[in-house]
Parts: structure tokens; sequence; C-alpha cells
DNA sequence: TATGAATGAGCATTCATTCAT
DNA sequence: CATGAATGAATGCTCATTCAT
């Protein structure tokens, strides 16, 4: 009989309850304090907001990445999932396109510090990385790929990297008059087909 | 004759001598290990390749601001410089923007974590802030008033808060695939004006 | 039953016992320390005598005061709790404060450089001024109230005052024939009211 | 021929009048940083105000012990002088000890750090020991040998002991109603003869 | 299983002193 | 003889992580 089973049936098991009621605290905790404080705010204090001593964390989340993932995943989650109804409420792929990546901006940046750790090379992100990588780039390129079948933006952007950037832009912070929304559409407008005037615009910017 | 007087005469400056080449080292060293670890690196491992105290980095640079403000000092005012020439060279004003901001990636990209520096709110950091804000901006500003006048992008695009997400955005760092140049040219050609197939594209995505 | 209870029942503590050895440890130490390099030490020094990481010294400790305090603070209570038993058992009110004050120097003087220290500005010192003179200066206030009381001495000496200037004087250190008690004591005789032979030593000397 | 001569002969020894400015200069500039950040003020402090380089303070001053006896020389030297005049001047011995000591403190309590440094041990500051010992303590025996003499004083009171007790006492500070003059003439006041009234005072405080 | 005490490496910064110029 | 640049040891403090209870 495996632990899960006799939970299923017993409902009784005390130290099972205390558990997922530490995680929850914990979720909520480090929730608020990454918010206050950034996602590399101090373990302590993550620990003191939960009222839980540290070695629990490390026992829910043996690494950082670990506990970001699980804080964010719902909201990663909505984010994977709203890609579709987007695609049919919108007017055209690329106004899809363009409310998810509102949407995505949203999300980055209201998360203290998330953005710098997204870009971060240290390796112990990486499970943060491939979560993140998993679960959203085939959304987006979903989308993307919607926006090119549809003649609006041209095609070969990777989904990866166009978030990647948007996450970069996204850690401009809250300084007053930045709008990192505005700024990823840029982005995605940037994106459109210029023969939408074929012809009309050269483009001069075109690297060698 | 005053020992000033000699220096400039002779060039031979025996006191400066030592400090001058001491001073370079440090620049040097402190380039070097910026590119490797960053611009927050430790004070002691910038010592340690230029071969100095680290007392002697507190010497020629009070604060860590000022080491990397004399770091890239060279590269920033090359920066500055180059618009005009630009303008002139460029088949539009909006070509010029473009291979400006192009320079302004291959500036800010090569320098692991400038970027992070540039975004922090760090007060220390302020008069980094200010160097790179004074001798930058104006010129952004000049590039984008350009283009705005040839009727080649919409007006009213701050110069502080593209720079600003050009920042964030070559944060993402070395990864392959990773292109900043195309993006943050990807975010100008969002600039430019729609209208050059008016009525062609709906703005869906505009925002409020 | 909790973790709580049972230490109530039992005193077992299970996971304070070694947090207690180790603070007694670190007062031990820190008191041995101050002994020999003065209250001052670093923080390092007494880490090592007491064998456990620095950091242990801020968590029992968060600042030097607060170790001060600690761990004099069996001493100033003593001293804080003489008094009502000396007025009683002494011949004269003034006979009490003078034993009082050799407690004071007592106490003052086998610690290296807690006068110093106590005459600080540095506001980091301030928990540590505040708690000395909450406990010691009304101490020694009703010991000098009960003296001008009997006429044994002046009124209007301030406690705190006197309580410095003993302080000071007992920074004199170790030196051979260097007594600090007795020069305490000089300082309390000076108080006795000058009556004692009316009119026949003229207060050449008095202060405006 | 020493170089004393020549120098009186020529007056044109442009390095001795060079070192004699400096010398000065350092003096004063050691004079006011003593008194704004204590004697133990930073050496660069002090070689910065005086417009010289470090080393010129440790061609000068080999130690800071001896440059601390170059500032208060003067100072040191009208003490030692004033005693003579004052035992003239006043009405009596006692008198004329409490003025020279009012005098002493006056010049201990306006040298920020000065009694500190008087009652430490290190040996670094031996030398300047030695020459407030070899200059004042004769003094100050003279003075208490005249008050014994005229039966105003007890006696066997060590001059040494005493000032240090006085220097400890004046280290009190700036407080407010902090008055080292009053608290050091209270020491004095101790001193006197309780036999002025011979008999009614119990030297109750007496330790055995 | 949860705790939180202990760890100790790591960092920025200061300063007295020396030495090449 | 004067300079002031360089030194590097010393210190206070923080934090992620481990481990005994």
């Amino acid at each position: 009989m495996s632990a899960t089973e006799r939970d299923a049936e017993s409902g009784t098991r005390p130290k099972r309850a205390d558990a997922r009621r530490n995680q929850e605290a914990l979720l909520e905790a480090a929730a608020a304090v990454f918010i206050s404080s950034g996602v590399e705010a101090p373990v302590r204090e993550i620990a003191a907001k939960a009222g839980v001593g540290t070695a629990t964390i490390y026992r829910h989340f043996p690494t950082r990445a670990d506990l970001i993932v699980a804080v964010y995943r719902h909201q990663v989650e909505r984010l994977a999932e709203a890609a579709p109804e987007l695609l049919v409420d919108s007017a055209t792929p690329h106004a899809a396109l363009s409310r998810w990546i509102d949407s995505f901006v949203d999300f980055v940046v209201t998360k203290q510090g998330l953005a710098a750790v997204l870009q971060s090379d240290d390796p112990c992100y990486d499970p943060l990385h491939s979560y993140f990588v998993d679960r959203l780039v085939p959304v987006c390129q979903q989308l993307l790929d919607a926006a090119v079948d549809a003649g609006e933006i041209v095609p070969g952007q990777a989904p990866y990297e166009l978030m990647r950037a948007i996450g970069g832009l996204c850690a401009g912070g809250d300084h007053p008059g930045y709008d990192p929304r505005r700024l990823a559409n840029l982005l995605v407008t940037g994106l459109r087909r210029s023969s939408d005037a074929p012809g009309t615009l050269p483009e001069t910017w075109s690297r060698p």
C-alpha cells in the first residue's frame, strides 16, 4: 500500500497535511517575497515569511529554480493555455500574437528579477529555463506560425529568441515612462511583412 | 621649472609613469574581467588580473561606477561621435538610426552584466547611469528626430526608453541563434510609420 | 504534545541544547577576549576563541553592543541590586555611596576598553549606553540622594556625570600604583559638604 | 661647520627652508586634524590638509607619538612654566594646584582622543607618555608638595596618578552637563585634609 | 519530517607603511 | 629631500547550505 493510497483511504495523515500546508505557505510567501525583494531574495526571508525553517524550503524545493518554477507554474500554465483561445477570439493571428505577448509581458514585468534570472547563464537555473522553454516556446511558435501562415509576419522568427528578447526588455523596470508592453509590441510590429507595401521600404537596416 | 612644466616638455613624467602604467593595466584587466565575469566581478579578481593590490583600484577609481565608466568611456565616446557621420553617410535617417543601434548593440552585448547594471536601481550606479544618459541619449534623440522629420518613423519615441529596451534585449547573452542586432532592429522597424501602406494593416494590437 | 510542552516538562530542550551551549561558550569567550583585547576586539577573535563560526556570533548577538551587554549583564545587575543593601548595611549613606562606587570601579576597571566604549559617540553603542544608564544611573541617584538628605554631601551632583567621570578615571589601566578605587573615592570625598569646617577653607577654586 | 651654522651664515639653503616650512605646515595641519578627527586620525588626512605627501610626515615625525608631541609641545611647555607663577599669584598652594589642574583639563579636554592615547598601553605611544611624564609630573609634584607643606592636603598623592585620573576623566567628552573642570577639582578637593575639622569625619569609606 | 543553529567562504573597504621616482 | 602610488593585511558582515536534534 503506497503512501498515496493510504492518504486517499484515511485522509487522517497529519504529516501529509502539514507538509501540504507548509508547501502552500511556502509558495505564498515566496510569491510575496519575490515581488518585494526579487526572485533572488535570501532564503531566510522567504522562510521567515512562511513561518518555517529554511531547511523546509530545501526539502520541498531542493533548488531555487524549483521554487521559482513552483511559484509561477499556475501563471505559466494560464499563459500557455491562453494561446488557443486568443487565436480564436482575435481578428487576426497577429493580433492574437500581440495580445499573448502582452500577457507575457505582464507576467514577466511584475516579477522582480525574473527576467534577469531567465537570462542568467548560471546552470542552477537550467531547470527554470527548461520549464519556461518547454511550456511556452511551443505556444509562441504556434502563434508565430499562425501569423506567418496568414501572411502577416515574415517567417523565420524563432520563438525562443523572441521571448528572450522580450524578457530582457521587461527587465527595464518600473521607471516612469518605460512601457514594456508597447516596446514588446514594437518588436512584434517589426516582424510584419514589410511587403505590406512591397518595394516601398528598402531594407536599409539589414546587416551583411 | 616646475615638475609640470618638465612633464609638458620632456614627456618623461617621472612620477606618473608607474601610476599611468598601473591605470592602464587596471583598465585592461577590468575590461577583461568584465567580459568574463561581468561588471560586478569582485574587486579582488580585477586586482589580481592587473597584478596590483586591491587598494590600488580604489585609488584610481574610488567607486565601481568610476571604473566602469573609465573602462567604457572610449567606446561610449566613439558611439556618441559616430552619429553625425552616420546621418551623412546613410541613405536615410532611418538607416542611420538603424546602423547606430547596431553599434550600440555591439557595444552592450559584449559587456557581460553591463545591461543589468544599467538597469539596476542601486544608487551607487547613478554616476554610471548619468554618464550613459548624458552622452548617448541626446545622440539617439538626434537620430530619432531626423528619422521623424524624414517621415520614416512615428514621432514620440523617447530615446531613453528605446535604449533601455535595447539594453535589456542585449542582456539575452551569447546563446546560439540569439541575434541582438536583428532584434534591436526589429524594434526600430516597429517604429516605422505604419502608414507606409496606409489602411492595409489594422492596428488591432494597439494599446489604449 | 508540543516541543514546548515537552521542554517545560522534561527540561530536555532537544533543540536548544547546542544553541545554549554555544551561547554560553560565546559569552565566556567574549568575556575572556574583552579582557585580553578589549571590548572592540575583532569578531573573528571571539569566534575563534569560542570555537564557532563568525556568523554564530551575529545570530546570537546581532550587534556588538548586544554582545557587550550580554557579557556584562550579570555584573551590572548585581551592581544595581547591591545599592539597597549597602544603604542598610553602611554606617552612613555616604559610606554606602563610597562602597558602591568601589564596586562600580571594580567592575569597570577589569574590562579593557569598556570605559572607552562607554564614552564613545558611535551610535552603534547607543543600546549599550542606554542599558548602563537605565540600570545604574537611578541607583547612583538613589545613593547620592540619600547622602544629600543626610547632609553628608553637597546637592546637585548628577549621577550620570559622576559615573562618567569614574568610568574615565578607571580607564587609567593597570599601571602599578594607579589605584582607581582610591581616586574614585577622592571624587566622592570631594562632594562632601565643605561646611564640615565652615568658613575655614575659602573656595578659591570654585567655578561659577 | 654644522648645518645649522651654515644656515645662519648664508640663509640661502632652500632645502632647509622648504623643510622648515613643511614642518610648520604639518604641525598646523596636524593640530587642526587632531581637533576635528582626534589624534588617531588617518595619516593621509593630515598630509592632505598640510598639502604634503604622506611620506613627508614620516620623514619629519617617524612615529605618530613624535608628531603628537611636536604638536602639543608648546602648550605642554606653557603648562609646565605656569606652575611657579600660579604658586606666587594664588592665595594658597591648594588654589594654585586647583588652577593648574584647570589649565591641564582645558588642555586635555580640547584634544579629541588625547586622553585615550595617554591611557593607551600601546608601546608606540611610549615616547609620548615619557614626554608628558617628564615635563608635567615634576610640576604637578611641586604643586602637590606645596599644598602638603601648607597643610592643605593630605600627603602621599602621586602626581602621575592624579594626572592620569584627570586625563581619563577628561575623556568624558563634550556631553552637555559634563564639566571636567569641576570634576577634576572635586578630585583635588578630595585631597584636602579632612582634619580641617579634626575627628568630625570618620573615614568611613576607607577600604581595608 | 521539520527545524533553525552553525558554518565559513566571500566581499568591500580602510589604513599604516614602504619605496621607486 | 619630497612625493604619493602601491601594498596587503585586517575587519565587519551576509548568505546559501548542511546537519544534529
